[in-house]
RNA sequence: UGGCCUAUGGUGUAACUGGCAACACGUCUGGUUUUGGUCCAGAAGAGUCUAGGUUCGAGCCCUAGUAGGCCAACCA
């Protein structure tokens, strides 16, 4: 662990630490709002929490932020507890920010007394109004110089329910100019005549995020509030209020927490808003939050991703300010990593086709022994029923192939996995030309060297499955950053495939959740549907198929990303950096690339790339060609361009030299 | 007409107070293999958004641009 590099949350620390920060001060905490399960972009929080927790020995408080009545349910505090216990993470304490209300009550009127707070009576919308917008400042609404007295009895009175919501709300005073829009007095109270999930009917007036959070931090005496970036703006809020509780506060709490921002998880081809989720969920899209399609952490956990995976995911994404987009197959690794030590190897046909061995007897029958796990000496093994008659996959067979492919073909060889090798050598076709069974002959010399390896099973002793295979929800690499189309017109029609599979009868006994290798196919795990009458596996994740990727692929996967805008200019300047470096073919093609460009670009973006260094002879080159374009166009020679011309044409670079000798 | 944040291979993250740009995923070779998996060996791919400056030396510091993100819910 301390092998690796910091990233700039813990740089932050150990600054602190070096600065007299006693180390049992450190205290972390999750936060989340009750309205809706976790999902993988959650994990990225929960995982810097209280991996920070883990790494320093501190504390990690689960703190619900549960103020707001009208979205919040127990339903929610319970799946969210499951899922972070299922991450294996401990809580230190589990608490809700509805426990501090009488607190943060009692410090409001505290502000009121210093007239640091009003109590405001208009509605929502003149409010808008005065706040101002992001490039023009707010004014000052009628209401905010009422005496302390007035302010004092209209709070007790919206406490005490003699308003109803909307008639009036609690506003720090601060700055209605001010240039971060959140400053401008904003609402710490509002009248909301819910009950709660916990308080029930003893409040009416429930506290803003921004009042409860800071100063739930604070109470707990949190020593590093993290979050993401788009609390920024906040954090200016944050300090204000943290800093007036002080005043009052400071013996019980002599610890300020400090708000610190990084940049949230993006996967991709998948959305992780609630909302948006909660959607899918609501117009049926998948069958509920726990959907294995779902990026939520109870849809992977169905779909049998285990929790260490995702914790080294987690750890592998790193933690930074920068806006990302983590490619779902960093994800896929990390399963299949963990699974391909850990997952018992069994036999199963997903798409079988027929195969009778014509010199194996009838009546013949012999359990063969297979290994469990190549990967886990202690798995031991098991044994598999062989017979005449058995199930291959039908890609897995092709009348006539390269010798590139090296699975089955009509008179070429083939080892059973666990068993013998066969050889095809001929086809049972119905009236359509399809095939319906390949007659092949075994050979108990197992010893004999041949490439390819199938997996099968015994058609007398199979067992049939149910196994669904998942695909992307989403078609599109960013579904939900289009702005001119919605997330759900990039549904993915075909994201779930189910399929009649024939199994090896050991999975008889397989219980819900237990994860298996299907060989040559992937990781399966048993589905929550499954019972003793009809298994039911979820396909985890495909092996890496390197003999997929070599045929012709039709696939949607090479979508275009949407490409940035840039100014041709720009553009001109990036080719133009490495351009004195390129070997002669490539320097054409970039030649004519920036030609493209040039017809894009005015004599304004370009006159500045004239006084460009003399040891840069790319940029120059490049200037050279565009400025080529723009006198073809019939912009005429000034004193600038000539000065550019001379001085280019004595550069010790050839290509300088050459570019700009015919101009 | 504003404020704040960000910019390093295809992707993500490093590079400690300036000193040969590293690691992982992905991609491509080759080897091993009773899984076209795993494993092993190797390769390609970035002069760090642009320009200027400071410096013996800049991804890191300064200036000016450019691009992207966030900010106007009685949501969190």
């Amino acid at each position: 662990m301390s092998e690796k590099s910091l990233n700039f949350i813990e740089h932050i620390i150990e600054e602190d630490l070096a600065n007299g920060l006693e180390k049992d001060k450190l205290r972390f905490r999750f936060p989340p709002e009750p309205n809706g399960y976790l999902h993988i972009g959650h994990t990225k929080a929960i995982g810097i929490s209280f991996g920070l927790g883990l790494k320093y020995n501190a504390p990690v408080n689960l703190r619900f932020d549960d103020t707001n009545p009208a979205k919040e349910e127990q339903e929610y505090v319970d799946a969210i507890k499951r899922d972070i216990a299922w991450l294996g993470y401990t809580w230190a304490d589990e608490l809700y920010s509805s426990d501090y209300f009488q607190q943060l009550y009692d410090w409001a009127v505290l502000l009121i007394k210093e007239d640091k707070a009003y109590v405001d009576s208009q509605s929502s919308e003149a409010m808008a109004e005065q706040k101002g917008t992001p490039t023009q400042p707010g004014i000052d609404g009628p209401y905010r110089n009422r005496s302390v007295e007035e302010n004092l009895d209209l709070f007790n009175r919206m406490k005490n329910g003699e308003f109803e919501e909307g008639e009036h709300v609690l506003r720090a005073k601060i700055d209605m100019k001010h240039t971060n829009m959140l400053m401008r007095d904003p609402i710490m109270y509002r009248i909301l005549k819910k009950a709660h999930h916990r308080t029930g009917n003893d409040w009416c007036i429930y506290p803003m995020y921004d009042w409860t959070h800071g100063e739930s931090d604070y109470i707990e005496q949190i020593s590093h509030s993290l979050c993401s970036l788009e609390f920024k703006p906040h954090r200016e809020l944050y300090n204000w209020f943290k800093e007036q509780v002080y005043d009052y506060s400071k013996n019980t709490y002599p610890m300020l927490p400090k708000q610190r921002e990084f940049a949230r998880l993006n996967l991709s081809y998948t959305i992780m808003s609630k909302r948006k989720l909660l959607k899918l969920v609501e117009d049926g899209i998948v069958n509920g939050w726990d959907d294995p399609r779902m990026p939520t952490i109870s849809g992977l956990r169905r779909r049998g991703y285990t929790p260490e995976s995702i914790r080294t995911f987690i750890d592998k994404v790193g933690v930074a300010k920068r806006e990302n987009v983590i490619d779902v197959s960093l994800l896929e690794f990390c399963v299949r990593d963990h699974l391909n030590k850990t997952a018992p190897r069994v036999m199963a046909v997903l798409d079988p086709i027929k195969v009778v061995i014509t010199n194996y007897p009838e009546d013949k029958e012999e359990w063969l022994e297979a290994e469990n796990n190549p990967e886990d000496a202690s798995a031991g093994s098991r044994e598999v029923p062989f017979s005449r008659e058995i199930y291959i996959e039908k890609a897995d067979f092709k009348e006539e192939a390269s010798n590139k492919f090296f699975r089955l073909k009509l008179g070429g060889e083939v080892r059973l996995k666990n068993a013998y090798i066969i050889k095809a050598e001929s086809v049972v076709k119905n009236d359509t030309g399809e095939i319906k069974e390949i007659h092949c002959t075994y050979s108990e010399d197992t010893s004999k060297k041949v490439k390819g390896t199938l997996h099968w099973v015994s058609i007398k002793h199979a067992v049939k499955a149910e196994v669904r295979e998942y695909d992307r929800l989403f078609m599109d690499e960013a579904p939900d950053s289009h702005q001119d189309k919605d997330f759900m017109d990039f549904l993915n029609p075909n994201s779930l495939n189910i399929v009649e599979a024939f199994v090896e009868p050991s999975l008889q006994e397989a219980k819900i959740g237990e994860r298996f290798q299907f060989q040559r196919l992937g990781y399966f795990n048993v589905d929550n549907d499954s019972t003793s009458e009809k298994l039911v596996f979820n396909k985890t994740v495909g092996l890496r198929d390197t003999w997929a990727k070599q045929k012709p692929q039709s696939k949607q996967q090479n979508q275009s990303k949407p490409q940035q805008q840039r100014p041709a200019i720009e553009d001109i300047k990036k080719i133009g950096k490495k351009l004195d470096r390129l070997p002669d073919d490539k320097f054409a093609a970039a030649k004519e690339n920036i030609k493209q460009l040039a017809n894009k670009v005015s004599y304004n973006d370009l006159q500045p790339l004239f006084n460009t260094s003399v040891k840069k002879a790319g940029t120059r080159i490049a200037t050279a060609i565009a400025l080529g374009i723009l006198l073809e166009k019939g912009l005429e020679k000034n004193e600038e361009i000539i000065e550019f011309i001379t001085k280019a044409k004595a550069d010790k670079n050839q290509k300088l030299v050459d570019e700009v000798s015919n101009l």
